[in-house]
DNA sequence: TCCCTGACTAGAG
DNA sequence: CCTCTAGCCAGGG
């Protein structure tokens, strides 16, 4: 598929795929990779047909560190057991430690 | 094409 | 740090 076939939701898998082990990043933070750093929207939008796709949805989180999209996961702590899974710490669906573990693609890609 | 929805964000108080 | 408001824009009906 050609670059500019790519829709904004595949951009989205692109990056989304690129989070490190172990990491996070925010909505917001892979739109403005992406050229659109008003549309962090589109990007949880398009992390709802991640779905059956090799995508770490669990590692994209909101700019607090908190798992807005967790609802969104089987079970009802499915993202957290993930995000312990990789040694990160969350208490009360918010990421703790935030700003170590913190991946910006802008930067770090 | 218009209208509504949403896993968001930045700014103001 | 918290709450409320406005802006954002791709999809689907």
């Amino acid at each position: 598929m050609q670059p500019e076939t790519l829709s904004f939701f595949e951009k989205v898998y692109e990056v989304a795929k690129k989070i490190p082990y172990g990491r996070v990043t925010s909505y917001g933070a892979i739109a403005k990779y992406l050229g659109a750093g008003k549309s962090a929207r589109i990007v949880g939008y398009a992390m709802n047909g991640s779905r059956g796709k090799d995508i770490p949805a669990h590692r994209v989180v909101n700019r607090k560190g908190l798992l807005t999209g967790k609802h969104h996961f089987e079970g009802t702590n499915l993202m957290q057991q993930l995000l312990e899974n990789e040694g990160i710490e969350v208490v009360e669906n918010q990421i703790q430690n935030l700003e170590t573990i913190y991946w910006d693609p802008a930067k770090e890609l």
